[in-house]
RNA sequence: GCGCGAUUAGCUCAGCGGUAGAGCACUUCGUUCACACCGAAGGGGUCACAGGUUCAAAUCCUGUAUCGCGCACCA
């Protein structure tokens, strides 16, 4: 399709007037807090992108959601804080430096650690900061003043303290683990950092034959190369095949160690021989067994990949390498029983896109169990909430099972681990090697810890160091605890829990009231948008092209507390239809404002009083939503409002009395009121558009800018259900009408003389006349004319035609309307009819069905009334 | 294996105990002085399936199926 994006002088150019904006507000200083100390707080911590990162559609979502919220209260009356900064990102930033650096010919290794991480920073100041000209983009008003980044001086020294606090209450220990380990990164990775993915791989059935020639066991494998490592052959307690036979040794093949065959819980008896090869060094589970019966660790493989001295003649080789000699020679020996087809589950790096070897190595943990006990208890107690709040089963059932945490990495780029060892390997924390020394007296510090820490240690301390922790300063004390983290679900583990952790014990206070887990942004497809298969879209694209607000609308309108969104191209068409319409009633209006005076909404017609009704709803559907997170139910109500409502009826209703200056001051006050409050209500979700329209109108006490607008707040006195229900029923009237006429081929817009009706039409017969484009409603039955009818809302309008009326055509409607009358009656008779029906029913809903009956048989009766007048 | 979510008009979704809704798409009509990025009218659904509770079920309960997402296991 060629999107031909070209303006008419009638259409709202967004792209020109959302450049405007940003600036304005921003040099006027409405992005910080105001000073006010008697309002309440609002604060957002947003979740820090990384350095690397540039704006996707998840990113596009999470924030738009956020300054939905900053607006929404900073109108409220709310001292609202949203500060941004962001992420050093550890593996991301170092792997993405390194790569830049070996396409210039620089090695990063050769150049060492110090002056790598020069060039990170230089990297770092000139490109590290796309993201946020991005959010700016998308219209975020964050508090720029208050930027921070996870590896500034302060906030080091905030990691530092807990390091070393935590370090000192034996919260941080140093021990031998599996971990998973990246061989082309060689470091640890988190889990966060890795994708699952089953593969059609083999499983090796190897046999290892008892020392004394008495017999042999059969183990199964995926990882024929690690049997180099085993230190033992592992059957359940209760396995029978293998009664009498624990204790024993075994060959271990290819090398010349014996391994004992052990008795353990942890090999299942219903897979394979029931024996379990043990290499604690190379399984996370080998190595629980391994601990529990005092084995020794042997590595085959180093950090690179490669085997081991350990491996004899396969030292040296690659892995895969050593796979396939490994098992050629097990075969050629005799060992190998057999290969079987088998699909196998492993982990990929992301970052390097290698298969995780889990490996043993010395890292750095943090026991969290006793940290896990407070932050249980708040979530469970509701202080801290979950939104929507299935998502707490999901925070309670890991945080119930919790692990001690892998804090380590190998890496330079990061917070070093301020650790520091004396020469025969003491360790002490400190904040430098002056402090070190001190600590350790007598013995002399030879060397500070190579690894860096875990990016989740460092952010999550995120909502407290960035206001000041741990120093106690003015913003800390103001602005913590936060009110709302909204994020992404699968870093409730990784980043919610260990923020809400960390904010207990260090602030001894929770560190967030809600936590929002907003939803998936899914191609038009429903699949995963995906880098590789290039089904991402590329909001930047969409706000340089359409404008952050339609992106925004997009994405708002279709997030509450669902899980999965759909993002399409034919949406923003939806958006931006909106945009444009928004735009052009209101420049209606302002055209129409000649002799327009401020003043009291007194002497309303029920046309007045039924739209400040409506709008009053609409404000308590949008404020209730935007408090409980169900953006889309807000946008709704305002499109619903704004085009069914204030366009579709009552601009249309008014045009006649904006016309007159008789007439027309009260209409244009209430014109002026919807729009002043429309737009207050659409601004936190579209700021662009409703600034621009609220610049051109005449707003009673308007002040320099919308955003700097309150909210409304004088809605409540406009409710009037009386009222609502009396138009409604204008409208049911004038819909049928129109029905009628088009009916019979008679052109909407196109006036016509005279219609007749029956029934009470309270006042409304101007309304419904013009509205059905007729130019008189009267009363009664035409007489001597051919006409037709129908019965809408309880009134019979009667519809007289000129010339000759087709009467077969007229007839076939009549009898299509009867037979649809009738099918409803049958169905409202046959409940009626029902004794448990009516017995049992509530009294009203029993009155209401007898009231629709008969109000059928009446329209029945007419009908056939008719049909017999036609026939006749 | 366990858990969570989804299943409603061609598409995307709302409704969550009282006669099936919206937007888009579709059909017909309309160059009307805010808007064709518009207006009017209209067609289109056994609410995944099977049981149950109830006077009444898209809505509550129990299963089943399909799709998606977690968690655990996988030698």
């Amino acid at each position: 399709m060629s999107e031909q994006e070209t303006a008419t002088a009638t259409g709202y150019d967004a792209l020109s007037a959302e450049q405007k904006w940003y600036p304005r507000w921003e040099s006027a200083g409405l992005f910080a807090p105001h000073d006010d100390p008697e309002a309440p707080l609002y604060t957002i911590t947003i979740p820090p992108p990384n350095i690397t990162g540039s704006l996707h559609m998840g990113h596009a979502l999470c924030y738009s959601i956020q300054d939905l919220l900053g607006r929404y209260h900073r109108m409220r009356g709310h001292r609202v804080l949203i500060l941004p900064g962001q992420d050093h990102a550890g593996i991301a930033t170092q792997s993405l430096v390194g790569k830049n650096l070996k396409k210039q010919g620089i090695d990063p290794v050769a150049i060492g650690r110090d002056a790598f991480i020069e060039k990170v920073w230089e990297w770092r100041h000139e490109s590290g900061n796309t993201i946020l000209e991005q959010f700016r983009a998308l219209g975020c008003a964050f508090d720029w003043s208050r930027l921070r980044f996870t590896l500034d001086e302060g906030y080091t020294a905030a990691v530092h303290k807990v390091f070393i606090d935590w370090f000192e209450r034996g919260l941080i220990y140093r021990g031998m683990r599996v971990v998973n380990w990246d061989p082309i990164l060689k470091t640890s990775v988190s889990d966060i950092e890795t994708e699952r993915k089953d593969i059609q791989g083999k499983l090796y059935h190897i046999r290892y034959p008892f020392a004394d020639g008495g017999g042999e066991v059969i183990i199964a494998t995926t990882r024929p190369e690690t049997m180099l490592a085993d230190v033992a052959v592992a059957v359940h307690p209760s396995d029978k095949r293998y009664e009498g036979l624990v204790g024993k040794e075994l060959q271990l093949p290819l090398t010349d160690r014996l391994v004992p065959l052990i008795s353990d819980e942890y090999p299942d008896p219903e897979f394979g021989t029931g024996a379990v090869k043990i290499t604690p060094a190379h399984d996370p589970n080998d190595f629980e067994v391994g601990t529990r019966h005092n084995l020794p660790l042997l590595r085959m493989l180093d950090e690179t990949g490669k085997v081991t001295e350990l491996g004899g003649i396969y030292a040296g080789l690659d892995r895969s390498e050593a796979r396939k000699r490994v098992v050629a020679d097990l075969e050629e020996q005799g060992f190998l029983v057999k290969i079987e087809d088998h699909t196998i589950p492993i982990l990929i790096s992301q970052r390097s896109g290698e298969i995780v070897e889990p490996l043993a190595s010395e890292q750095w943990f943090v026991n969290q169990r006793t940290l896990a006990v407070r932050a249980i208890q708040v979530v469970e107690s509701g202080e801290i909430e979950f939104f929507p709040p299935r998502f707490k089963d999901v925070y309670l059932d890991w945080m119930n099972n919790i692990r001690d945490w892998c804090i380590s990495r190998q890496l330079w780029w990061g917070h070093r681990i301020p650790i520091y060892y004396t020469e025969d390997g003491t360790p002490f924390a400190a904040t430098s090697w002056e402090e070190a020394q001190s600590k350790a007296g007598e013995a002399k510090i030879v060397r500070q810890e190579d690894d860096v820490l875990d990016t989740w240690f460092s952010s999550g301390l995120w909502p407290f160091a960035t206001l000041g922790w741990p120093e106690s300063t003015e913003d800390l004390k103001t602005f913590y605890p936060t009110n709302v983290l909204v994020t992404a679900r699968d870093i409730i583990y990784l980043w919610v829990a260990r923020m809400i952790m960390m904010g207990l014990d260090l602030v001894d206070e929770i560190p967030f009231k809600h936590v929002y887990i907003y939803a998936t942004v899914l191609t038009k497809d429903g699949k995963r948008m995906s880098k590789s298969l290039g089904t991402g879209i590329d909001p930047m694209d969409v706000i340089s092209t359409k404008g952050a607000d339609v992106l925004r609308y997009t994405l708002l309108a279709q997030t509450g507390t669902n899980q999965d969104l759909r993002y399409s191209e034919e949406r923003t068409t939806d958006a931006r239809n909106f945009c444009n319409k928004v735009w052009n009633a209101s420049r209606f209006v302002a055209m129409n404002l000649d002799g327009y005076m401020p003043g009291s909404l007194d002497q309303l017609e029920d046309f007045d009083r039924w739209i400040l009704h409506r709008l009053a709803e609409c404000e308590k559907t949008v404020s209730q939503a935007y408090e409980s997170y169900e953006m889309q139910d807000a946008l709704g109500a305002l499109y619903r409002f704004f085009w069914s409502e204030l366009c579709d009826w009552y601009i249309e209703v008014s045009k006649s009395r904006l016309q007159n200056p008789e007439t027309r001051a009260i209409p244009q006050r209430v014109l002026v009121k919807c729009l002043h409050d429309f737009l207050r209500m659409l601004h936190p979700a579209l700021p662009f558009v409703s600034e621009e329209v609220y610049e051109m109108l005449p707003i009673p006490g308007k002040q320099p800018f919308l955003m700097a607008e309150t909210w409304p707040s004088d809605l409540t006195a406009w409710w009037d259900p009386a009222i609502d229900a009396k138009i409604e029923n204008w409208l049911e009237a004038t819909r049928g009408l129109r029905a009628l006429r088009a009916e019979f081929g008679l052109a909407a817009m196109k006036s016509i003389p005279k219609v007749y009706f029956e029934g009470a039409l309270h006042g409304g017969e101007k309304v419904v006349a013009s509205q059905a484009w007729v130019q008189e409603l009267v009363p009664g039955k035409p007489d001597g004319q051919k006409f037709v009818s129908t019965t809408v809302a309880g009134i019979d309008f009667h519809l007289p035609l000129e010339g000759v009326v087709d009467t077969e055509k007229e007839l076939t409607r009549l009898d299509r309307e009867i037979a649809k009358a009738s099918e409803e009656l049958g169905k409202l008779n046959q409940r009626l009819q029902s004794p448990a029906f009516v017995e049992r029913a509530k009294p009203e809903v029993v009155e209401r069905e007898r009231a629709a009956a008969q109000a059928l048989e009446d329209k029945i009766a007419k009908l056939r009334e008719r049909m017999a007048l036609f026939a006749g």
